[in-house]
DNA sequence: ATCTCTGAGTCTTGAAATTGAACTTAGAGC
DNA sequence: GCTCTAAGTTCAATTTCAAGACTCAGAGAT
């Protein structure tokens, strides 16, 4: 976890990928969300494509030039359990609101939450959770 | 999760709530660990008392004065989930290797994992996961 | 009482990162 | 050509950070 720490331990990555989760995937529009200095979102989305989470796509708006978009990667797309833990995490001790934001199962559109299971596959509530360092 | 990011998003915080995790909780014990620098970890200790993640905790040695130990508060231990989850990002992306550490089930002691379920109950493999924006 | 030791910080100062704003660039269409 | 736009880059001013020496409070020894 020290190097996810390092990609992510930043205050503009965390926001930058939240925004990728969103849907969002052009440079001045996630200017406009996060109002982050251009320079500072020109180099954390370098970064970012760096570390592989993001991947440079090109897009083209009819009556423009080609651009690059910025789409989640499959190493990125990877860090919705965590993203999804993390929105939960926030709605219950920061905002106490539901997200604007859920995670739905391609196939049957289901509405997806994160859990804790044990290895039958049932659900333990957190209370029963005890972390563990192994040697 | 703009607050979340307020808080976690920093080099040293991710670290730090790491050590709590697994388990150390003393001032000098961390620094050793994670070779921050004692203002930057003064500093974030600090903070994540103020956000209510860390509490501090008086503990005594034998033969030394009483002094405070930093422990997960409930708000802190809730971001289990999150740790974990970011954990399993970090073993198959980064690392590649199993974390020395895991989540056991208190009462049965069964290891812990993160998955995604459906509203039956169902384990949905990342893959199907889609995130939509509600308006 | 005084001395010394230890864990837990604080202080200081040079180095590095960040900000905001202006500037540049590559192509599309007129 | 000329102009327009999204996507950056550049730069001076400011803010934050790192490294390590220093301080502090109490405990036990002398």
């Amino acid at each position: 976890m020290a190097l996810a720490a390092d990609v992510l331990g930043d205050r503009w990555t965390l926001l930058i990928l939240r925004e990728a989760f969103y849907g969002v995937t052009r440079f001045d529009d996630m200017q406009a969300d996060l109002c982050a200095p251009r320079s500072a979102l020109a180099d954390r989305l370098r970064r970012l494509v760096d570390a592989g989470l993001l991947k440079k796509t090109p897009y083209r708006e009819p009556g423009s030039r080609a651009r690059d978009a910025y789409l989640l990667s499959e190493r990125g797309r990877d860090l919705a359990p965590t993203f999804l833990a993390l929105t939960a995490w926030g709605e219950k001790h920061i905002t106490r609101q539901p997200a604007p934001v859920d995670i739905r199962d391609s196939e049957t559109g289901a509405r997806l939450r994160v859990e804790l299971l044990d290895d039958q596959g049932f659900v333990v509530p957190l209370r029963r959770a005890r972390l563990r360092l192994r040697r």
